[in-house]
DNA sequence: TAGAGGGCGTACCGTACGGTACGGTACGCC
DNA sequence: GGCGTACCGTACCGTACGGTACGCCCTCTA
């Protein structure tokens, strides 16, 4: 009983990759008809083979949550030294990819997915998104506070309640609404000014200093 | 084929009521396990009735979610006179509210079905829940918000904008993180601590004058 | 050319679940 | 008492789906 890609984390192979795009296409036309057959008939492999590689269909979904994941992640290195132009920048670009994330359909499907399945204890979906989505973003974003806390641009003491505030003043009611089937659909335009927004609210709340009008980049 | 308490609104009776709760319960135990056998057993009604009653499963699953809906609504009308105190007096109520509600356990398991179900268009669940629950709370404060606007305590141009600027600062990544199956029991204090900050937010941002330390309730 | 192995397609099995049918019982009405 | 109604409990049916088995093809190696 070998199984590929999932208890191990060994990068799944790119025929595996194929049938892992396939799951996640049939999750973004319908999340409830990701069955093994239609999964095989999709992807055209046979199911013999979808359980050799991931050892039962919480396996193939835990391998699809994870591909994903590997795909999200990217985004530039922490610049040390920042003056307000860059911080401010540096967190609407956070904005923006946060909401183009989560505005998504396959952001929506896979959460669909994995809230669904949080319900039963059973292999846990639920902290593989939240520790690729959530929290990732977290510990990438709370470096660029304490950076701007260490240039005297933002002042908190806790720069993980500084990020959830953040985190809230971005997403909103947004994430919900979109799960709970509503078609929100925001083009890019709306994305950058509801990120904007955001970010000068926020920086409202925590900035030291005004922002200064005469300094936008 | 009539069915009672479904496609037509007509409150469901004190039995009904019972098996509605009897859902309810299964939901938060374990939501996979909300079968129609598994609601008769704990209801101790027969699958008949249940068929005659809801029609089908995805009608019982609406009557239940419209009969979580029938209780969450309570709460005083707006007084129209507002000063800063009662304002953000106010505000606090609907925060703590809001936040004791998804962090409820019935709201979780009902939020997860209502996701799961939204992934395949049939019978809006999603909607129902959005309705009364985000929709909801924003025709109730929204009032709130004009009232402090027309006492000149608050100024924004758009009190939609305004509501879930609000909503994002009292929720923040709470909901998520609770649909996702992370276990974060916040007690009371903690919630009227998260409410009372996420108040004092929003009125930094769309308040007209500084918060009065010394108009403290 | 021959053998081996990986993988596709498909047939198959067991079970769980949605939905229906039916016998039995309690209760109200004539 | 006799009848209808409402409901419980349970047996039953059909199907969908997770999981397994097997035959065939294709490719790679010697």
């Amino acid at each position: 009983m070998q199984a590929s890609a999932t208890a191990e984390q060994e990068a799944p192979s790119a025929r595996q990759q194929a049938v892992l795009d396939a799951v996640l296409g049939l999750m973004v036309e319908d999340g409830e008809q990701v069955t093994m057959d239609a999964v095989a008939r999709r992807a055209s492999c046979s199911k013999e083979t979808l359980y050799k590689w991931f050892g039962d269909r919480d396996g193939l979904l835990t391998a699809t949550v994870r591909w994903q994941a590997s795909r999200v992640h990217a985004g530039h290195d922490a610049a040390q030294v920042l003056d307000g132009a860059t911080l401010r920048e540096r967190l609407q670009d956070f904005a923006v990819t946060w909401l183009e994330v989560i505005t998504g359909p396959t952001s929506v499907a896979l959460n669909r997915i994995a809230i669904a399945h949080a319900g039963s204890r059973k292999s846990n979906l639920g902290g593989i998104v939240l520790a690729n989505g959530r929290f990732a973003i977290g510990e990438r974003v709370k470096p660029v506070l304490e950076a701007g806390r260490a240039a005297g641009l933002l002042t908190f003491a806790d720069s993980e309640a500084a990020f959830r505030t953040f985190f809230g003043l971005v997403g909103r009611d947004i994430q919900i609404r979109l799960l709970l089937g509503e078609t929100l659909d925001l083009d890019g335009a709306e994305i950058r000014r509801d990120a904007g927004r955001a970010v000068e609210q926020f920086l409202a709340l925590y900035g030291r200093a005004k922002p200064d009008p005469n300094h936008r980049s």
